[in-house]
DNA sequence: GATATTGCAACAATCGATTGCATAGATGTT
DNA sequence: AACATCTATGCAATCGATTGTTGCAATATC
């Protein structure tokens, strides 16, 4: 009864306090402009209340939106669930660096099907910029929406000529890392675990050919198109270990989802590991330490890596122009290799 | 040089076509309220000019945020990164059946230490709904919101006087086919791996004691407290098997995650799984399916889960009273046991 | 040919907050 | 006492869209 009514509006809170909305605003602001006892009789009386400012009036007014939209682009591989551990342990860390800076985070799966999907949240009038957590087969698009919206930044390859801003690693040296460590370990014969279709795989792939080119094993690399989905790897790489007669020692999968099923397609198999084959894996994720073996890896620092993306966002909407970040890949050697 | 100005709302297009502003944002909304060739010529105008209206300020009229949010309250456990494959596999879930319905999700990764944490969402103004995944320690602030704010749902135990809707499996069923499961394959010691404050693993933990006294053997039970994340749980694990002279050969892990790392620790001492000791998880996360030996575990529908949060939740904001849903979960026996 | 009906589009209020400018009252100065 | 100077607030326009009501033509009806 003393509430009478729920106070919703600025305006409301006004008409209790005595005050116009534009002084209850500013106390809720703490401006100076306030006398300092307004001010806080004002504030006691929003949280006597528990009243909160409509944040979606005060962003259309304020013109910002408070919020940034992550969105996953899912081209290729429609199989790829947004849950494949290399989209969420990212997420996670844009989650905590986004909140840190007091924003919110607007997450979309996206399908493209439909070329407008990156314009339509672009446009929306919903984020103050856009993260794109991988570039799928959609550069074309990417690059044409970024030559006119700014605040965008994308996970992926940084291609020759390309025009939107990227943070990622080399993916070139990772595949030479990787290789190299596994003909330290007296490989001779290798598999890459993996489709090149995404530009990063293509390269990671390219690295593995030019570390054995180097060490003048060009012709010992066999190539199996293994999706990044945990169960079409696992029933490819199986079948594959049945056909073939000579199992390579050495194999470089394109990510650690991959490896950790070829590591379990290599035990049903009865294949000793490191024994018998060293496997690689690719962009060490949590679960990489907790793998039997524990998995050898690339290691792609994606706590650092979320960090760029979010510290280059915010430099573009603060206007500057940045350009991309190439990271440095780094072996991590564990029980597999 | 034919676009002059970049169309920015409604008001610059309704200029260029010639008509007013409401006509515009009825021809846009397809309104037959305008003519069949006025609507047409603007939609193809918006178009060519590539505009789309705000859609916050189209919220603010409506009286609609077009987004739900979904929080992952981290009371207890400040160690637990977002980045737990369960919270991401819930999420990934939540993201399809939201985008599905044409909602987005806001996301926020909360460290409840706050108070205030959960109003502060509630009333932004800013969603429709929220979802909470996991209660936390948080049952009394939920509770306390869900009381005044009914477009509420959260994943999680469903208590005797619980106000709040929730969604969760059977946790102490889950525990009673867990050890009846390793009952059945002769194990005669057991361990519970898990840390009981939260309500959940606690319900997991009593479903376990009940079968054992069952079977008579309330006695042969150790708990290791071990917490939720991969990490400790392994070095707890590990530190224990060291310690311990008579090793359990039943294994209940209060999560798959857990139970990874009871399997790398496990391997790393030599201990043959399921020769010596059977370990059975809980959630049949995607990769208990990848683990070697894949994973004996409880099944949680997390996908079916999902879907009935987004159900409830828009029952919910359509005004109707929800009531709790458990689901019940499942065994799935894999190699591990 | 005068009136009733219908179809289209314009007008203006509204959602809830922010903010530049105007002003009333208090204080200070001579 | 008259005037200048501040301070603290009120006023009203604004952000960009939606929508009930109104007005005007063109057509239909007698």
């Amino acid at each position: 009864m003393s509430e009478q009514q729920r106070v919703k509006n600025i305006t409301d809170l006004a008409r209790l306090a005595g005050v116009s909305p534009g002084t209850v605003s500013r106390a809720l602001a703490d401006s100076q402009l306030i006398a300092e006892k307004t001010r806080k009789r004002i504030q006691a009386l929003a949280r006597e209340h528990d009243f909160r400012p409509n944040v979606m009036a005060r962003n259309l007014r304020i013109k910002r939106a408070g919020a940034i939209g992550v969105l996953i682009p899912l081209g290729h591989e429609t199989g790829q669930h947004i849950s494949d551990p290399f989209f969420m342990t990212m997420l996670g860390h844009l989650a905590d660096a986004l909140t840190e800076r007091g924003y919110d985070l607007l997450l979309s799966r996206v399908i493209p099907t439909d070329p407008d999907w990156l314009n339509r949240v672009v446009d929306s009038g919903r984020v103050d910029g856009v993260i794109l957590i991988g570039q799928s087969d959609q550069l074309q698009i990417i690059d044409q929406v970024a030559q006119r919206y700014t605040p965008l930044v994308a996970w992926g390859a940084n291609l020759p000529g390309q025009v939107h801003c990227s943070v990622g690693s080399d993916n070139r040296k990772g595949g030479i890392l990787a290789t190299r460590h596994l003909i330290e370990r007296g490989c001779t014969n290798f598999a890459f675990l993996g489709d090149p279709v995404a530009p990063e795989i293509a390269e990671r792939l390219e690295g593995c050919r030019a570390a054995l080119m180097d060490a003048g094993m060009a012709d010992r690399l066999s190539i199996l198109q293994a999706h990044l989905t945990a169960e079409t790897a696992h029933s490819a790489i199986s079948s594959w270990l049945d056909e073939t007669k000579s199992v390579p020692n050495g194999i470089v999968a394109a990510s650690d989802v991959i490896a950790m099923s070829a590591l379990r397609a290599l035990a049903e198999h009865n294949v000793a590991v490191p024994g018998t084959v060293h496997v690689v894996g690719y962009d060490d994720l949590p679960f990489a330490n907790q793998t039997v073996p524990t998995l050898t890896t690339i290691r792609q620092d994606l706590a650092a890596g979320a960090s760029y993306l979010v510290d280059l966002l915010f430099r573009r909407i603060a206007g500057e122009r940045t350009s991309s970040v190439v990271m440095s890949p780094e072996l991590v050697v564990r029980m597999s290799s």
